[in-house]
DNA sequence: TCACCGGTTGACATCGATGTCAGCCGCGGC
DNA sequence: GCCGCGGCTGACATCGATGTCAACCGGTGA
C-alpha cells in the first residue's frame, strides 16, 4: 500500500480513500490511484482486512458425508460453481470442508467462527432434527440453509418446493393409470426426504391409491438395486416406482434388466434428479430436473445479503419440472 | 487471548508461549493455559496469525472446467476428501474454487497470492503445455501437481503411473486375443491423456497390434456415444474399447446396446476410472481402479512438506489395478 | 481581508496475534 | 551473602490494512 501511494505520489490515506469509494479524494485522483494499483498487482491483505473489522470474505460450506458414498451426483459441484458465481462478484472465497458426519460439522463451525475465518455458512442437506441451525444461531454466524423452509433463528432458507414437485409426479403417473406406486427414498432423516414422503401419502390419499407407499434407503446404488429388487418379488409388484436421486434410479434400472423386466412396458421409472446419469442409462429416464446452478447462486445471493446486514428471509427456487422420456408409459394392460 | 491470560491467572506471553510449545513456561502452566483455552473455547483468529508472519493456514484449489461438464464423476470430491483427511491434522482449510478455464485458473492464483489468502495450492489435471507451473514459479508460491511427472520450479508431483496401467490394459486385452484396439481418450491437452497415448502406442508396437489407435473426447457422455456409434458403423469395428474414464464408458456401454450389440461377447469395454457407475450399467465393467483418497492423501501429505520448508519432489501413488468384471472377454472368434 | 470550501496530508489508534527484551521473584548452590 | 537460573511479567514493536482527527493549502465569495 506505500509502494501504490509513492507511486501516485499521494498519502496512504489518500489510497484507503480511493479503494475504497469513500469521499475525501478527487475523483481524478481516485482513477489515478486505481491504475497504479492495478499496475502494480496490488490486492489487500486479507489477513489485514479481517483484523481492522472487515471480515474475512470469506464463506463456509460443509459437506456432511462418510467418504466412500462421496460424490456420484453431478448435483453437488454444481451448486458449487453456482454458489461461486456469484462469490467471485464480491470477492468472496469459499471454504470448503468434509467431514464424517454432522457432530464434526458443528465443531468445524464454532471453530471456523472462533478463528474468524468465515462471515457465514451455506448449509445443505437440512435434517428433520437438526441441530445446526442451533448451533449457527448460538454462535451468532450468518447461515442460509440450502433446501430449508422457513427462516427462523436468523437464518435464511432456500426454499426448494418437494411437495409440489412430488404431487407433480404422483399426478403424472396416476394420469397414465398407475395405482401401485412406491417411491424410494433417500435417508430418512433428511428434510426433503420426509417432505416428499408427506407429501406423496397426501396425494394418495386425495387421489384415492391405496397401493402407494415409500421406502428409505441410504441413496447409495447398492441399496436403490436391493430394494428394487425385493420390490419385484412382491406377489403384487409396483407398476411404477420414483426414486429420490440419480444413482437410485439407475441401480433400479439395472436390477429391472437383471430380473428381464422391461422398462417401461412392465415398470415405469422417474428419477428425482436429472443427470447424465439418466442420459446413459437404457432407456433415458424420465426425470425430475432442477437448476442446482440456479439454486447455488440464489443460495449465494441470500448470504451476501444477510452478510450486508438484511434480516434473515426465505427465497425460493423454481418448482422442478418433469422432464418425459423413454421410462414411463402406461402400467401393463392399462 | 487476553480472557484466557486472566483466567489462567498468568500473562499473555506466558499463554503465547504455553500454546506454541515454545520454552519459557512450566509444564504445569502450560498445561493449565491448555485446559483453559479449551474451556472457553478460544482459538487463535487466523487473521492476526497470518499477519503476524504465520501464514494463512489455507490451501487453494482451483477447478478450471466449464460448469456444464462438471461433476460426473465421483472422482474429484474423493480427492478433495483424502486432501481434507491430511489437511485436518495440521488444522490447514481448503480454499474451493470452480473457473471456467485455465487464464481464469492463474488469475486466481495470482490474486490468492497478493492477497495472501492461501500458503499453498494444489494443481489438478496438468496439461502438456501447461502455463500454471511457470505462473506458480513466477510467484514462488509453493504447489503439488496431482498427476505431474517431474517435480521442476519448485514444485513438487505426485506422480501418477498412467503409461504403466496402459501398458497393463493393452497386455491383458492382447492375451485376451484383441488385435483390433480403440482407446476413446479425454482432452488432448491434459499431460495424462498424452501419456495414456503414448503408452499404448509403444505397446501396440511392441506387440504388433497394427490395428491400435487413440481417438480424444471432451470426457462428456455426448460424445462417448457417439463417437462409440462411429466405431461400431466401421466396416472393420474394433473388438476392445477402453475409455478414459468411467462417464465415457458408461455411455459406450448404452451405444453398444442401441445397436444391440452384445458386450462382452462382440465388444470387450474397459473404463479407466473405477466407480459406482462401473456396477451400474449392464454388463459391469471391467475397470482400473485406482484409489483418488490415497491420491489426495499424498497430494497433501507432500504440500504440507513444501509448506514445512522441505525440497520440491515427486511422490508416487500405487499403478492402477485392474479389476476385472464382465465387460470383457475374447473376441468373437477369437 | 477573512471565513469557508474541497482535497489532501501525516500522525496515531485499532484489530489479535507473535516476538523480543529487560527485569522481577524465589530458590538452590557456592 | 551473593550469583545464577528457571519461571514469569509487562511493555513495546510488528504485521497491513481501516478509521479518525487536526491541520494545511489554494481558491472562491462575502
Amino acid at each position: 500500500m506505500k509502494d501504490v501511494a509513492e507511486r501516485a505520489g499521494v498519502s496512504e490515506s489518500a489510497v484507503s480513500f480511493a479503494l475504497n469509494g469513500r469521499p475525501g479524494v478527487s475523483e481524478s485522483t481516485r482513477e489515478r490511484v486505481r491504475s497504479v494499483a492495478e499496475e502494480l498487482g496490488w490486492r489487500p491483505s486479507t489477513a489485514a482486512r479481517a483484523l481492522s473489522g472487515e471480515g474475512a470474505a470469506t464463506v463456509g460450506l460443509v459437506l456432511a458425508r462418510p467418504a466412500r458414498t462421496l460424490g456420484v451426483e453431478p448435483f453437488f459441484l454444481q451448486l458449487v460453481s453456482g454458489v461461486q458465481q456469484v462469490l467471485a462478484e464480491r470477492r468472496l472465497g469459499l471454504l470448503f470442508q468434509v467431514v464424517e458426519d454432522v457432530a464434526a460439522e458443528c465443531a468445524m463451525y464454532e471453530h471456523w467462527w472462533a478463528e474468524h475465518r468465515v462471515d457465514g455458512v451455506l448449509l445443505v442437506d437440512p435434517r428433520a432434527e437438526d441441530p445446526r441451525p442451533d448451533v449457527l444461531a448460538s454462535l451468532g454466524l450468518p447461515g442460509v440453509v440450502v433446501g430449508g423452509t422457513e427462516s427462523r433463528q436468523g437464518l435464511s432458507s432456500v426454499w426448494i418446493d418437494d411437495a409440489g414437485a412430488m404431487a407433480s409426479v404422483a399426478e403424472y403417473l396416476h394420469a397414465l393409470g398407475h395405482q401401485r406406486i412406491t417411491h424410494v427414498a433417500g435417508l430418512p432423516e433428511l428434510a426433503h426426504t420426509q417432505r416428499r414422503m408427506a407429501s406423496l401419502r397426501s396425494e394418495a390419499e386425495r387421489l384415492d391409491l391405496p397401493h402407494v407407499r415409500s421406502l428409505t434407503t441410504d441413496y447409495s446404488d447398492a441399496e436403490g438395486a436391493a430394494v428394487t429388487r425385493r420390490l419385484l418379488d412382491e406377489p403384487d409388484p409396483p407398476t411404477a416406482v420414483v426414486y429420490d436421486n440419480d444413482v437410485l434410479a439407475a441401480a433400479g434400472v439395472a436390477a429391472a434388466a437383471e430380473r428381464r423386466l422391461p422398462v417401461p412396458a412392465r415398470l415405469s421409472i422417474v428419477s428425482w434428479e436429472d443427470s447424465v446419469l439418466c442420459r446413459m442409462v437404457h432407456p433415458w429416464l424420465t426425470a425430475l430436473a432442477r437448476d442446482p446452478l440456479a439454486l447455488g447462486r440464489v443460495a449465494a445471493e441470500e448470504l451476501t445479503r444477510l452478510l450486508d446486514g438484511a434480516p434473515a428471509r426465505t427465497a425460493g427456487v423454481p418448482v422442478p419440472r418433469l422432464v418425459v422420456r423413454e421410462s414411463t408409459a402406461h402400467p401393463p394392460g392399462g
